[in-house]
Order: structure tokens, then sequence, then C-alpha cells
DNA sequence: CGTTGAGTTTCATTGCGCGAAACCGTGTTT
DNA sequence: AAACACGGTTTCGCGCAATGAAACTCAACG
């Protein structure tokens, strides 16, 4: 293994990296972000010239995971696109598991549910259920996110590895808003909280408007692999919400981990 | 544009196509069908070599594109997929409006609801709902189909441009069943009687045991850019059934394609 | 009818994708 | 416990395929 994944310097990351896919990949994490591109913009955007863009797209359009919009002046994801999707989901015993929990915990709170994993130094959603109000948070599935911010990724924090932790707090802490965490004291303070606590609340880190609240979802070894996670607009949120909420998240992450073969005790913290 | 596309000479259809990208994709693909594979296998399956897999892999999985397995012996569907599979969703206006329909369809029907293109000389599924029936079809969203086999297929074909229309007739007709139609004449026949009748009714021509029924959805100029099909195991199909579901499919062609800003009159056949 | 800006195509050059083969590490057989 | 087998990983060097630059085509606009 060794230094198979050495980037510290930057984008270069270079060793097994074949550059026209991680250039084709690219194309589609912004097509993901920005539907409707052409040609000139998405070279633009990801820095390459017209013609490896026009090429790459041709590529991708052949196998459908990218579509020509008929008036031919603009690309789209295709429907290809939707098989990789849907096979990650079925292939992710978590995700298919939490599908029924996420519509319950949903319907009981009536806000966002959302089931969060960690992968490398991010936190990525990957299963969602919609909140019913129409005032609700948008959130998309499989879209990255920090680890020192928001309720959900805080509690992957929490209990993820030492090494982890180490890295994330030694490392340049963004600031969303000014409820976000800086500084490396306050938030090893605060994961320690978390852990104590079984669960995390917080509100205004990630946008002045959104709260969350999550707790740690366990596998059959008892190790946190995931956080179940609440949120919404803070209009919503007061004391007795926020202790509703709390109960539902506890009782459905412990819940979860059960589903996965997890028979141990609530109260353990170690990870 | 010329002949950008010709392929006539079975794989090789070279032109633009940046060949690491289109063996990447090809492992993207081989991995949604059959999750849990080695680099040797993919290498195998995809007929490429050990090293180039394992680079290619490499360069998937710093993506989050595909995922290792903690035992370090297999290759999955990353999360990341999740996000070109759900934008993809959000970004075709059929879709997202056809999911109300699709579900309501499913429940009154009791069957899998689906929504089907053509992309190419191919149909592909790009909605669908299941049925609540534990005896029930599998079916996934994203994968391709012949146009001239099934239900939907059929209904996309009737439709279809008239030189699509020709080159599927005069290509191969591959069987897949006995009930399979196989015969360029015979096809014509049943094409016209579908725009005739303004619906498709099969069964086990994919399969032996499914049927399909199926109605063509329009857009707001009037073309025919999807079909709206039941599908279900014959065992459960009657005449009584059989007609309830028509019903229920052409109503709610019809309505989608309202929604879509048709307001032509159901009955018109050009395409 | 010129101009602009997009997409498309050509071309030549060379960097990097690629196959072959050695290497390593783990689990299995004797 | 040594030998084996098998998959994943790494190295190496060749040659071609990926690439950037620039020409070209075509619509849209005025």
């Amino acid at each position: 293994m060794a230094e198979t994944k050495e980037e510290k310097n930057g984008k270069v990351g270079a060793s097994y990296v074949v550059s026209s896919v991680d250039r084709a990949i690219e194309i589609l994490l912004t097509l993901a972000e920005r539907p409707e591109s052409g040609v000139t913009e998405l070279a633009e955007a990801t820095g390459n010239t017209k013609s490896l863009t026009f090429r790459l797209l041709f590529t991708l359009e052949r196998r459908g995971l990218v579509r020509k919009d008929p008036e031919r002046r603009s690309y789209t994801l295709g429907y290809r696109a939707l098989l990789l999707g849907d096979q990650s989901r079925r292939q992710s015993r978590l995700a298919t598991t939490a599908e029924p929990i996420l519509a319950e915990l949903s319907a009981a709170t009536r806000e966002n549910a959302l089931l969060l994993v960690r992968e490398d130094l991010h936190s990525i959603c990957i299963a969602m259920h919609a909140s019913p109000e129409p005032l609700r948070i948008f959130a998309a599935v499989g879209r990255l996110g920090p680890l020192h911010a928001g309720g959900g990724p805080k509690v992957l924090l929490a209990w993820a590895p030492p090494e982890v932790r180490e890295q994330v707090i030694s490392g340049a802490l963004e600031t969303y808003t000014d409820m976000s965490i800086s500084d490396a004291e306050t938030l090893e303070a605060r994961l320690e909280a978390i852990r104590e606590a079984g669960h995390a609340i917080s509100a205004g880190e990630l946008d002045p408007n959104i709260f969350s609240i999550a707790a740690p979802v366990r596998d059959h070894t008892g190790v946190v692999i995931a956080a179940l996670a609440v949120n919404g607009p803070t209009a919503r949120l007061n004391d007795s919400v926020q202790d509703n909420i709390s109960a539902a998240v506890l009782f459905n992450a412990d819940r979860l981990s059960r589903m996965l073969g997890w028979d141990g005790d609530s109260a353990i913290s170690g990870g």
C-alpha cells in the first residue's frame, strides 16, 4: 500500500491515475452540478481544451452517460447514469436497509432524513427522504461535504479512527458561517461531548438557517459506519421539537444498527 | 455530422472515442451488473489486461465511483455514482414528472409501472415503480433493451421516425422466446396495429412469463417521446385484468402527456 | 453581408497509456 | 512448516493514441 494515495501536492496526485479517465469523470461531475452546459463552457469549467472536452463528451455520449440536447447546443447527464446510481444503491446493504427507516423518520419528524457515511476526509449522503413540508432543505444524494461542520458529519468524525480525526482537526477548518467551528480545540471538545451524549445537535454551521440532529449507526461489529441525521430550517426548531427529533433519531439509529446485525449496548462509545 | 457514428464494424467504432475512457465506462457497467468483482475477474470480463484494469479501478476509486471492499479483494460501485444517477433523474423533466404517475399506476394495477424511452436503437427504462405484490418482475432502471420485443419497446418503435423503424425491421430481430417476433412483415403489421389501437399488449416476447401493456407519451409538440408500460407475470393476466390495465395505462399516458404540455387529440397517430 | 461565437475537424508531436512480466502477500495444500 | 497457487500490485520501456493548436463550418445576430 505505502503511499499509493500520497496527495500532499494538491491536485497533482498522479501515480496510477489514468488522466483521460479522470478528466472524463470531472466532466460528469461538473455536468451533475450544472446541466445544460455546452462544450466551451465545460472546457472552461474543467480547464481542458475544447477539442479534448469534445472528444470526452463524444465518448460519454456513445455510452449513454451523457446526452445531447435536441437543439444541439448543450449536454446533460444521460439515462445510462441512472443505471449506475440505481445499482450502486442496490449494492449497498446500508442504503437499502436504511430506506424504510428514513421514510418513517422523515414522516415522524416532518423534516428531511438523511444517511451519511464517511469517505476519506469527506462526508457523503448515501440516502435521503425529503420532508413533506413545502419549506424544506434541498439536499442531494452523492454530494460530498466536510467532516467538521453539521450534525451528521460531526457524528462521523467523533467516531472515526484517531488518525482521521487528527488529520481533520489539524487541517484547515473551513468556515461556512460564523457558527462554523474553526478552532481545533473547540472541535475536539465538541466531538468529545458528542461521544458522551451519543448524538449531535448543531445549528447554523453549514448554513445559517439549517439545523441538524444526528446519531451514529453501527455495523455488526459495533463500528460506527454511518450517521443518521434529520435536518431542517432552524425556524421550525424549538426545545420540544428538538427533544422529539433527538429521541426519534436516536431510536431509529439504534434500530438501523440492529437491523445491520449489531446487538451491543447503545451506550458504548468505542469505535 | 456525416459519419461520426459509423459503427458498421462491430466493436471498433473509433472516430472520436477516447479508448481509455471507454474502457473505464465498460468497467463501471460491468460492475453494475456484477458487483463484488476482483481485478482479475473484471480484466477477463472486459478483455483487458490486469494492469490496465487495476489502473482504471484506481482512477475510478479516487473519484468515489468505485469502492474497494474492506477485505480488499473486490470492487463495487461507489457512492459517488449515486450523485450521477440522482442528478440524471432530476435533470430529466420527463422522469421527474412521471414519478407520481408511475406510483399511482402501480398502485392501481398492483403491477410494475415503467417509463421507457428510445435511445438510438435501444429502449431504456428511465423510471419505474415496483409492484406491491410479493411475486413481481425484476426490472432495473437504466438497462438497455431491444425495440422489437415487449409492449413498451414496440410502442416506441411504432411511433419512431421511419428511418429508425426501417433500421430495426431490416436488422437482425433477435428472438428471446418462441413468442418473439422474428419476421419483418409480422413486426410491421404489429406496429401498424399498435398505432391503430393506440396501445400495445404483448405477452411472452421477452420472457415467457411476462406480459406488458403500454401506451405512448407525447411532448408538447405531439411527438412520442416515451412509453408508459405496466408489466407483470402472465399468471395474473386474464381478460378483465387486461381491460383494466389497458384503460389505466391509456388514461395515465394521456395524463402524463398533458402534464408535459400536450393538448392535442389522443386519437392522432402521427409521430 | 460581415461578424461573432459556438461546435467540429484536421494534423503533427510526444507524453503517457499500455502490455508483459516480475513481484508480493495471503490463504491453501501437502 | 514448506511449497504452492492465485490475486493484487509494481516496474519498465515501447509505440501509438491522446492531446493542443489552429483551421474550418455553421447559425444567429445585426
